[in-house]
RNA sequence: GUGGCUGUAGCUCAGUUGGUAGAGUCCCGGAUUGUGAUUCCGGUUGUCGCGGGUUCGAGUCCCGUCAGCCACCCCA
């Protein structure tokens, strides 16, 4: 025997098990966004490494060290998408998407970040996003913070809160950076190793230390929202009035800075306290750079992501129980004649709407029914040489204290069919 | 990338200063070939994560490595 290959470090399967509670996280996200007029877009997984480089930000953790980037057959530098957002932009400024007015577009599907796996972190991880693209005013930012409140009720989730914040303009975020790089400098003593390589890279992140020591350091730091232009401003009380009206608790975190460069105004995050320390199931923000950056005719845009892996672990947490009924029909046959007959029955009830296990390998009825029990059909339709002759077949209840009764093939369906609908049994 | 804990049957886990592989569950076969239970009997549950080292002897001690979990870092 040759060794076994395990799958690589940090990805892992998604079993039959898992599956339904997928299904219905993709379901109910699906039907979400489409309620908000939302549009699918799929993008490739692999991009140019320049994308992220120059949307990202070159010194930014996910890029610097993070990415699964390689060199392809052709020599280029080619990248593993870490996120969808610089796909998405990019994708439309390729095929012009604004031409025709803004945009709301989503994505779902598998990233790629090369981090040490934990609670909520995984190497390949999947997020949902949602981009409106060609939207400047903060109704649109309101907008996205709405439709993710609603998405967690109708996930049956409770107890994720709001956080926003404003970074402002890009010059109003470099006059702060240049006062708190000065504050902190003054204070360098206090720092810890992580903040004081953070104050040459990026400052702003020092705020977020989790570090106790810290934590007077950080209260007594210069205040971005001091530094905030009239625009912005003006732009942040305009979301907060519409989260006011709306209803929606939220609380302003003013260190709450994304770890992307492209982020400008609006920045938000959903949180929760049931995670550890991965506590963001969903961030997001503007983004007005962005379509600049990557080479494009300048347009306001704001989206977000949300962390799928997290929000699977909240719906399981939170008792979420995916409905899904077993087949409604359990094949079982005996003898040659009744072997080709039930070939021809599972057809017939296959073409009635109605799943059917066929039993494969043969074996005695005995054998046959031994596997059989309420969690892998709701009957066992049984053929035998009796029901050859007769033309009937046998349909037991397994889930149902029934008895068995013997009825045409068409009655049988229509026996089948009267309980299809109704709610799964206890047992 | 850094630190801590963990790795024994398909699954959940025992394994007592180093001395010959265990329980429950599941699975398979039989008692019982027209059928789901119970009971009874029998059977496989295994490179003890992998590779070295110490030792007469290692699941146990040491080193390395891989993986999982948790935290840091980072982020969804």
């Amino acid at each position: 025997m040759s060794e076994t290959i395990q799958s690589i470090r940090g990805m892992s399967d998604i079993l039959p098990e898992q599956a339904p509670l997928w299904d219905l996280f993709e379901s109910t996200v699906r039907a979400w966004l489409k309620a908000y007029s939302y549009r699918p877009i799929r993008m490739p997984l692999v991009e140019k490494t320049e994308l992220f480089v120059r949307s990202i930000g070159e010194v930014t953790d996910i890029v610097e060290k993070e990415m699964y980037t390689f060199t392809d057959l052709n020599g280029e530098s080619v990248s593993l998408r870490p996120e969808g957002t610089a796909s998405c932009v990019r994708a439309a400024l390729e095929h012009h998407l604004l031409y025709n007015g803004p945009q709301r577009l989503y994505y779902a599907g598998p990233m790629f970040r090369h981090e040490r796996p934990q609670k909520g972190r995984y190497r390949q991880f999947h997020q949902v996003g949602a981009e409106a693209l060609g939207f400047p005013g903060p109704d649109v930012d309101a907008e996205h913070i709405v439709m993710c409140g609603e998405l967690w009720s109708r996930l049956g989730l409770d107890r994720i809160q709001l956080q926003i914040n404003s970074l402002g303009s890009p010059e109003a975020r470099a006059r702060y950076r240049e006062r708190l790089v000065k504050y902190l400098a003054r204070n360098l003593d206090t720092l810890d190793a992580d903040s004081r390589r953070r104050l040459s890279t990026n400052p702003l992140r020092v705020l977020d230390s989790k570090s106790p020591a810290m934590q007077a350091l950080i209260q007594g730091a210069p205040q971005l929202y001091d530094d905030l232009d009239e625009d912005s401003l003006r732009h942040f009380e305009g979301l907060q009035t519409i989260l006011r009206e709306l209803n929606v608790e939220f609380e302003i975190n003013t260190a709450l800075v994304r770890g992307l460069d492209y982020y400008n105004y609006t920045v938000f995050e959903w949180v929760t306290d049931r995670l550890g320390a991965q506590a963001a199931v969903c961030a997001g923000g503007r983004y007005d750079g962005l379509f600049a950056q990557l080479g494009g005719k300048p347009a306001p845009a704001c989206g977000f992501a949300m962390g799928v892996e997290r929000l699977l672990t909240l719906m399981a947490e939170s008792r979420v129980q995916p409905h899904e009924p077993p087949p409604h029909v359990y094949l079982v046959h005996s003898g040659v004649e009744a072997d080709r007959m039930a070939w021809r029955v599972a057809q017939q009830l296959r073409a009635a709407g109605l799943s059917v296990v066929f039993h494969c390998g043969g074996g005695s009825f005995k054998a046959q029914m031994k596997k059989a029990d309420a969690s892998m059909a709701r009957f066992a339709v049984i053929i035998g040489d009796d029901e050859v002759a007769s033309q009937r077949v046998v349909v037991k209840p397994l889930r149902e204290l029934r008895d068995q009764v013997s009825l045409p093939v068409q009655d049988a369906i229509g026996l089948i069919r009267d309980v299809r609908s109704a709610a799964p049994m206890e047992l």
